[in-house]
RNA sequence: GGGCGAAUAGCGCAGUUGGUUCAGAGCGUCUGCCUUACAAGCAGAAGGUCGGGGGUUCGAAUCCCUCUUCGCCCACCA
């Protein structure tokens, strides 16, 4: 076989993937094995690969193929989410690239359009997986919008209702004014910003120049005087008019038209005055009352709270708790609305700047202050949120919290990295109820149905079945008083759609149909998942809430493990967008790299939990690395093998070495996958085959040019290649498929794909381990002289040893990596050797007239001062009568032999130098 | 404001119960090599008082305290 001398990708990934799926090598079914599940973060339907997946999906992968190798019944199920919120924006911009508006269609035809995206553009993402090397079951694929999962969804809302845990209520809720939806808590994303502290005045509804006999005490401040927040006594401000009023703080008087109270603390010694009073709200002029509420903060702004309980959380909460009117002066896309009064159809931030200028003009400003405070964001259009009070459906959450919490905390559940716990126990422990309606038509219609002739009835009053479907709803509401004869015609289901979130939360066993068939033979194999592999980012969003639909459908966890990556950023630690341009696309990755090379760059950063700073030159060391596998087995293969010859003896001493060492980093291996450390499992196959192989095994077995490897050597060694290969596949399984099955006749359906790695838990011989460093360092040493004194590696030396030759096992393999023409034991070195040691030993290379004295000498001084310095601690230690007293026995000891061996080395130093001398 | 985590070689990191194996590997850098598998390579080398200070201990990168600097998450001071 004629082999290239550099490995080309592009030629072998596609034809294995495709052979993969020809034998149906990814396909799992129930059967008597042990199960290895594993569910894929479904992304985004209309979604494009970014380098976030390529960590998220390369790990699963790397996971599923090395349980598949174990010999576990590995499944992988690859989905996709609808995305009801970002797919809708997506679906309403292109529609408005057509000129269509999504007012001017019906709910149908919106979806028809929607539908006619998601085919468009669905399942890309998938298909990129599959060039990264995914082994998923792909005749699973699913998709939170299918058929089953859909059913699931919905039969889990009524569910959940009929339990009492789903609710409608009229709450202040995010709303996302872009998308004009409802938002949940998590959705929402909070960014610091620049802003100010507007201090308006709210005159007192009184004649001017009034007084009451609090005044007497009171510091009076004219217009034009500066006001200290932090003064403790009653303050009462007057204009040149002699009218009193109060000063409120806001960072958003745009919201005034909507105020219904102003509110100081019943503690306030500066504000006393305004106790009972009515002040009017300024350019509105509406009347309010003073209401009193220890939930103002004294020392914040004036004291001064403006109630706007439409369009703040807390001032909700006041109003409710004061029974205050509620003003919504904003139209659903954040325009002022006609009960605003006001600048009526203005958008909210052109009304901030007209109405501080209009405030200024009418002297109604008492000043402006920079102010940084934090501005809600919606996690999709980036626009910021408005709270508003609306009809939204919630789920209780405080029973999940309770059923999820446990399992966590007490590792039936692990997290890697653990320090997740806690994010999780805080959130779960401040649980608050789950918002799950969306305003929006592209997702799972909310199964709620409304009784008919309802149209007098305020919204929230207004009565409704809920049911799976609207023939079930028929039946439910005919059993209401009145509704007899009810049709199908005359109920109207809710407009709403389900949070997307509500439908990944039951992923996991959705996905194998175990809400719609409860305990069919799926769920109970697969069921709990073994590991999911995510970013902590969605921690609440999903994890968490799998974790409580788990438990509360199956009683059951819905995975053992939980994987937390960490966010990919680009080299300099931003994190990758496509504004800033830094995020590279995968597959032009893959096209320079090979998927090899790019699973290989993007693991070799990444341990669990951490950023990950991804700089495209780990690729290249990928790609790098996959060069020197195929180069590897280009020499291998293109040995001629002589079946009669014996192996050399410094083969026959590599091949034993070998094991060893093949057994130990399989066993390294495995620990650490065990740990979840796949960055440290890389690193170990990758030094195991790099050095240990390809350095030093091949070296010492390599035949002369020329000459024939005997077959046993040659047998062992395509051994060694398919144990490291096996070990590598997980990792990089192109070309291990393409290696393995090349590395001898294959029947065809074979694929390494399901080769155990056996070696794994066969001890090692751990002290052959230990001599072979030591060989390994003569060799290092004596190319070390070569270089420093210019010597050819092809001219031959001559080794001495002083004294008793330990690595005597080991001169024919010395001979060949260090090119040593002989090794001779000596008492004493040639006059002109230079010298080096090696523990205790010392070894020298006879140089003749190459020898530099002054050099020599100069560096045996180097060493001879060093070994004095390291004896000095040591006797430090020793001459300690604590140290020798306390210490364990065995740290005493080892003490003494540095000791013994110091002084050795520090008596041969002396020789040496001596005899140089001399 | 609360919580969590981090700081070790030029860079990004590992370092488990304090002690032979502890100051590490990778990349990068430097030096010499186109040595018949690979220059996408080979051989060799240099680089760190483990963020600062204090403490516990015979002994600290590791445990405790403190300071500094970063990062993340949560939170209703308008």
């Amino acid at each position: 076989m004629e082999l290239a001398s550099k490995y080309s990708p592009a030629q072998v990934e596609g034809k294995w993937y495709q052979y993969w799926m020809d034998n149906k090598l990814f396909s799992s079914k129930p059967d008597g094995r042990e199960p290895y599940t594993v569910v894929i973060p479904p992304p985004n339907v209309t979604g494009v690969l970014h380098m976030g997946h390529v960590l998220n999906e390369t790990i699963q992968d790397i996971l599923v193929r090395r349980a598949r190798m174990e010999g576990k019944n590995a499944c992988w199920v690859p989905g996709t989410d609808h995305a009801s919120i970002a797919t809708e924006a997506k679906v309403i911009k292109r529609l408005a690239e057509q000129g269509i508006k999504k007012s001017d269609l019906t709910r149908e035809e919106f979806l028809k359009h929607a539908w006619a995206w998601t085919d468009e553009h669905g399942g890309i993402i998938l298909k990129q997986l599959r060039q990264l090397g995914c082994s998923c079951d792909w005749d699973r694929t699913a998709f939170t919008m299918d058929e089953e999962r859909s059913r699931s969804v919905i039969r889990v809302f009524c569910d959940l209702y009929d339990k009492g845990l789903i609710y409608r209520g009229l709450r202040m809720v995010n709303w996302d004014p872009e998308r004009q939806t409802a938002l949940s808590d998590e959705e929402v994303i909070y960014h610091d910003e620049h802003s100010h502290l507007f201090y308006l005045r709210y005159y007192v509804d009184e004649p001017a120049g009034s007084t009451d006999g609090e005044e007497a005490d009171a510091q009076v401040l004219s217009a034009t005087e500066p006001f200290d927040p932090t003064v403790k006594h009653q303050i009462i401000h007057r204009d040149a008019q002699g009218r009193r009023y109060a000063v409120v703080a806001t960072t958003r008087p745009e919201t005034i038209m909507g105020d219904v109270a102003v509110c100081i603390n019943p503690k306030d010694p500066k504000n006393t005055w305004l106790r009972g009073k009515r002040v009017i709200v300024p350019l509105v002029g509406r009347v309010v009352p003073i209401i009193e509420d220890r939930y103002v903060e004294i020392e914040f702004g004036t004291g001064c709270l403006k109630v706007t309980p439409a369009h703040d959380v807390n001032d909700y909460a006041l109003g409710q708790k004061y029974d205050l009117e509620s003003i919504d002066i904003f139209n659903p896309d954040a325009t002022l609305s006609e009960a605003a009064r006001l600048y009526v159809g203005m958008d909210r931030f052109d009304c901030r700047k007209q109405i501080v200028k209009d405030l200024d003009a009418a002297a109604l400003m008492e000043k402006v202050e920079d102010y940084d405070n934090k501005v809600g964001y919606s996690e999709r259009t980036n626009v910021p949120i408005e709270p508003r009070l609306s009809l939204q459906w919630f789920i209780r959450m405080q029973h999940f919290a309770d059923i999820a919490l446990p399992p966590v905390m007490n590792d039936d559940i692990r997290f890697y990295p653990p320090k997740y716990k806690n994010t999780y126990r805080t959130w779960l422990e401040n649980i608050k109820d789950w918002c799950i309606s969306r305003q929006l038509w592209w997702g799972h219609r909310i199964p709620a149905y409304f009784l008919p002739n309802q149209e007098d009835v305020p919204d929230a009053d207004r009565q409704y079945v809920v049911a799976e479907s609207i023939e079930k709803a028929v039946e439910k509401a005919r059993q209401l008083k009145g509704y007899e004869n009810v049709t199908a015609d005359e109920l109207i289901q809710d407009e709403g759609a389900l949070d997307t979130w509500f439908s990944s939360w039951l992923w996991p066993i959705s996905l194998f149909n175990g809400i719609n068939n409860a305990g069919n033979e799926e769920i109970r194999y697969y069921y709990p998942t073994s590991d999911l592999v995510t970013g902590p980012d969605i921690i609440f969003f999903w994890v968490a809430r799998m974790i409580m639909a788990g438990y509360e459908y199956l009683g059951d966890m819905p995975f053992r493990n939980v994987y937390f990556t960490g966010i990919v950023r680009d080299k300099l630690g931003r994190k990758m967008s496509k504004s800033l341009g830094n995020s590279p696309d995968p597959l032009d990755l893959i096209d320079k790299y090979g998927a090899d090379g790019v699973r290989m760059g993007m693991m070799l950063s990444a341990p669990a939990g951490n950023d990950i700073l991804f700089d495209e030159s780990l690729c290249e060391q990928g790609r790098n690395f996959n060069n020197k596998i195929w180069n590897c087995f280009r020499l291998v293969k293109g040995w001629t093998v002589d079946a009669d010859a014996a192996p050399t003896e410094a083969a026959a001493t590599a091949v034993r070495w070998f094991d060893a060492k093949l057994k130990q980093t399989a066993a390294l291996v495995d620990d650490h996958f065990s740990k979840y450390r796949i960055s440290d499992a890389l690193m170990a196959v990758y030094n195991l085959f790099w050095d240990e192989f390809s350095a030093w095994y091949l070296e010492i077995i390599k035949p002369a040019y020329g000459c024939a490897i005997d077959k046993g050597t040659y047998d062992v060694t395509l051994h060694y290649f398919d144990c490291l290969l096996r070990l590598l596949h997980p990792f990089m399984p192109f070309i291990t498929e393409e290696l393995w099955q090349n590395i001898e006749e294959r029947a065809k359906g074979e694929s390494i794909m399901f080769q155990p790695v056996s070696v794994i838990g066969t001890d090692a011989d751990e002290s052959l381990i230990r001599d072979f460093e030591t060989v390994k360092e003569i060799i290092s040493d004596i190319r070390a002289i070569r270089l420093q004194k210019g010597i050819a590696p092809k001219e031959e030396l001559v080794l001495e040893v002083v004294g008793e030759n330990k690595m005597s096992a080991y001169n024919s393999a010395i001979s060949k990596m260090a090119n040593i023409s002989a090794i001779n034991s000596v008492s004493e070195k040639s006059p002109s050797a230079v010298a080096f040691m090696v523990g205790t030993t010392e070894y020298a290379v006879p140089l003749g007239n190459l020898m530099d004295v002054e050099a020599e000498l100069k560096k045996l001084n180097d060493e001879l001062a060093y070994a004095e310095g390291s004896l000095r601690i040591v006797m430090n230690k020793l001459n300690n009568a604590n140290f020798v007293s306390r210490a364990p026995e065995a740290i005493v000891a080892a003490e003494r032999k540095k000791q013994a061996d110091a002084e050795s080395r520090i008596a041969s130093l002396k020789a040496a130098i001596a005899a140089l001398q001399s």
